[in-house]
DNA sequence: TAAAAATACTCCATAGGTATTTTAT
DNA sequence: ATAAAATACCTATGGAGTATTTTTA
């Protein structure tokens, strides 16, 4: 039994006639009559009774093209599964993320626009510590991860930062800090703010960098002067152009009053902000994680964009 | 895509290993090895993972061991459903009968055992005339029937008679009828009984004899003379042994009272009891008819055996 | 008699076998 | 170093093509 004589035949039952189901098949009649009566034989049954101007079905031909037609149906449904399956839009996706990765409004987007457009990925998600997911992904018991912190590198994972945007000092133009540069950009140390009214936004939608800054303090040995606690990032800038204070801010707000605040990066390589950081192993080229990565690369390019 | 790829597929992803596997198909390992390769291929993904003491599934592997198992597992079904169709014990069967056959307390019984011995026959039973069943078997429209009657026999259609009981005149050895013959046997006809007082059974169970009695007294144009009626049979052949009349019986019967009763056929041929007869198109060597005949003919033999 | 299916044969694509090499631990 | 899989090459089964005959209405 071969699902080419599934194809023959139901082409013959269809067609009423061995010769018109030749040539839809793309074969000669001789061969297709003698396909119809090896599977006759194979069987041990007539499938078809012959007459002058072509062939029907028996009662037991009937009931073969019902079983082939939902076999062959079925088999079609399968192929066309794993073509999904090759091109990576079906198979299981087990992601895992950091506290601080789940909390950054960029994750639940990821995950729904990943659920959204391929379905057929069966997304399993869990959290745990940095050092447990690229463990985990070594061991292959994960595909992939999203990080804050980027810890240690072990050989055979790749890590991608997906939203790479280190945060700027702003301070005002007449601030003294920037008078031995005149007015201009520089990267300042830590400690130099240490006597500094800070102005910061706290609002859950952004935690990272009011948290980030303080500890950054205190493991530079001092606790910061909190001048002003506001919930919007635009009231912030208003009130460092207004001289009430200095504050630390994403990169991307370097455009708001460019005549009254200096937007300096932070000195000796210190990153305010990490970057949210996809991490995989290294061996997938296709598949539901090759799937994964570039949706999270193209979200990540369309939000960093405008 | 080939069953047979499916087949190898499974089989390697059983057994974990490609040169065991071989074995277990009794091919050797380098074409198992290169179909394997080639359904990769096709299918344009990974399947297995090599090491060097085995191979083991790929997440789509583990996909498509699921399905290729079900596939194979529907296609074995199918071939095992299509073997019963093969052997006719699975299919349509369409049996029509008869009021009279109906009657008969064989027809349901036959029915029932149909459906216990073969359930996967789907009896379809209908009532009609005896020339509406001969019309529609010649028509292909009905599978089977059974008659009372046999009425015309169009070229095409088998006729069997399942229960062939002529019935026997039942006289007392000293009665006048048998003078000639000196208290043998010999064909009565008809007409002789015309002054004869008759002893009949009535009973809901064997309408036949009594009606069909009458109908052909009737047909050789007088009115018989009804001595008794009683309800069993035996009853019946105690008052012909006794000397109070004769009777009528079927042949089984022959074996009661062989001292005082004589048991004689009617003579010109003249059927008392019209066989209960099964009809089928006779180009039906296999197949659910061929189950269906096979099966009436061993309950009829069955019931006139003992 | 004519259209369709079956038969007879030929060819070649490919599944399967044999020998050997490459790979991974 | 060894076991397993991959590669190379060969063989042969059987699916498909061509020509012809047989069947059926």
């Amino acid at each position: 039994m071969d699902l080419r004589h599934l194809r023959y035949f139901v082409a013959v039952a269809e067609a009423g006639h061995m010769t018109r189901a030749a040539q839809a098949l793309g074969i000669q009649q001789p061969p297709l009559s003698q396909q119809i009566k090896a599977l006759e034989q194979e069987l041990g049954l007539r499938l078809f009774q012959r007459h002058a101007k072509g062939v029907h079905l028996t009662d037991a031909g009937v009931q073969l093209l019902d079983e082939a037609r939902r076999l062959l149906a079925d088999v079609a449904a399968m192929q066309a599964r794993l073509q999904r399956v090759a091109r990576g839009e079906r198979g299981l996706l087990q992601v895992a993320f950091t506290s601080s990765a789940a909390a950054h409004a960029y994750t639940p987007r990821l995950l729904r626009e990943c659920r959204r457009r391929y379905p057929e990925i069966a997304l399993q998600v869990s959290e745990s510590s940095a050092a447990e997911i690229t463990d985990s992904l070594v061991a292959g018991r994960l595909h992939a991860g999203l990080l804050r912190v980027p810890v240690a590198r072990p050989p055979g994972l790749q890590f991608l930062a997906l939203l790479d945007e280190p945060a700027l000092l702003a301070l005002p133009v007449d601030h003294p800090l920037l008078r031995a540069s005149g007015g201009q950009p520089r990267p300042v140390a830590l400690h130099e703010l240490r006597d500094e009214p800070l102005i910061l936004v706290r609002r859950p939608g952004a935690p990272g960098l009011y948290a980030n800054l303080l500890a950054l303090c205190e493991a530079a040995g001092f606790q910061p002067r909190i001048a002003a606690e506001v919930e919007r990032m635009m009231s912030n800038l208003n009130l460092v152009a207004a001289g009430m204070g200095v504050s630390v801010v994403p990169a991307s707000m370097r455009g708001a009053h460019p005549d009254a605040i200096v937007y300096c990066p932070l000195a000796d390589g210190v990153r305010l902000d990490a970057p949210l950081t996809l991490v995989w192993r290294d061996n997938t080229a296709v598949g539901p994680v090759a799937t994964f990565v570039a949706l999270a690369r193209t979200m990540a390019q369309e939000k960093t964009a405008p």
